[in-house]
DNA sequence: TTCATGTTTGTAATCATTACAGTTATAATA
DNA sequence: TATTATAACTGTAATGATTACAAACATGAA
């Protein structure tokens, strides 16, 4: 536990959400935890923590925080959602070999991604992915020659 | 049908690709419709002139096609796999209250978008993505007040 | 205490995608 | 032309993430 549970309650009420356990669990998790989880991964941990713990709770609730801009939601690999809590900046990787999403710090952020407004559409959110292979990856197929 | 057969064949052959009337009709189809489609709406559309025409054919030709860099998968919505030609390069804006993806045009196209390597990694594909309230939505929510 | 409202839970259903095995088409060779 | 090997196609069944739903539970107000 890293995160202060205070200050998750805390980020909870600012936002008018009612601050219920398994939702403190949750948010907590994803502070402390910034390696993109799946609703599995998220579940299969606290489970421990709270035996009575259901998916369906993790997925309403990361619905919620989503709404509320609290996660974003990454679908790069179009197999199963992914949640990020929404700080600094950054871009995702993903590995088309071992299927690991890396972060990517933006050195130079694109004014882009930080529009209000495109074509008239309403920006709540944006997201930039890129595919290939990654270093490690690459590393490897290079010692098997 | 817009794009002429012989060049689509021809797109085939010289990516390697052995230039089957299934293969053919896919890629000509996604030529001429620049709207994203799913794997259901392409098959609904080929199932007229391809009776026996089979969806997993589809999803295994379209893979091949990504792997070929030919089309791009499109995973913005995290229900389901929309596939766009990769011609030249846009982003993409989902309206989270209609579901609808426009495409969005780069006045100024982005470096990062363009590189071949990050953090060590090779990079295949990249893609954004803007997620909010579309043009029209947001019109019809005024008339609304 | 009662009541209303919102939250959590577990199960069943949905739906996109993949696995798989049988069938068919294609191209090379005899 | 006939044969054969290989690749592509097809249809069905299985998988697995997500959602729908209804019952149980918690909370706070009256």
């Amino acid at each position: 536990m890293i995160t202060n549970m205070k200050h998750i309650k805390k980020e909870l009420i600012d936002q008018g959400i009612k601050p219920t356990y398994q939702r403190l669990c949750i948010l907590e998790y994803l502070h402390d935890n910034l390696v993109h989880p799946t609703v599995d991964i998220i579940y299969n941990k606290l489970v421990n923590r709270i035996p009575t713990m259901s998916r369906t709770t993790i997925y309403n609730t990361l619905k919620l925080f989503s709404k509320m801009g609290i996660v974003n939601e990454i679908t790069i690999s179009g197999i199963e959602t992914r949640y990020d809590i929404n700080c600094e900046f950054h871009h995702h990787f993903l590995c088309k070999k071992c299927g690991k999403i890396y972060d990517v710090d933006l050195t130079n952020p694109c004014f882009q991604m930080e529009q209000k407004k495109i074509d008239g559409h309403k920006i709540y959110e944006a997201q930039s992915y890129f595919k290939g292979i990654c270093k490690k990856c690459l590393e490897k197929s290079k010692n098997k020659k």
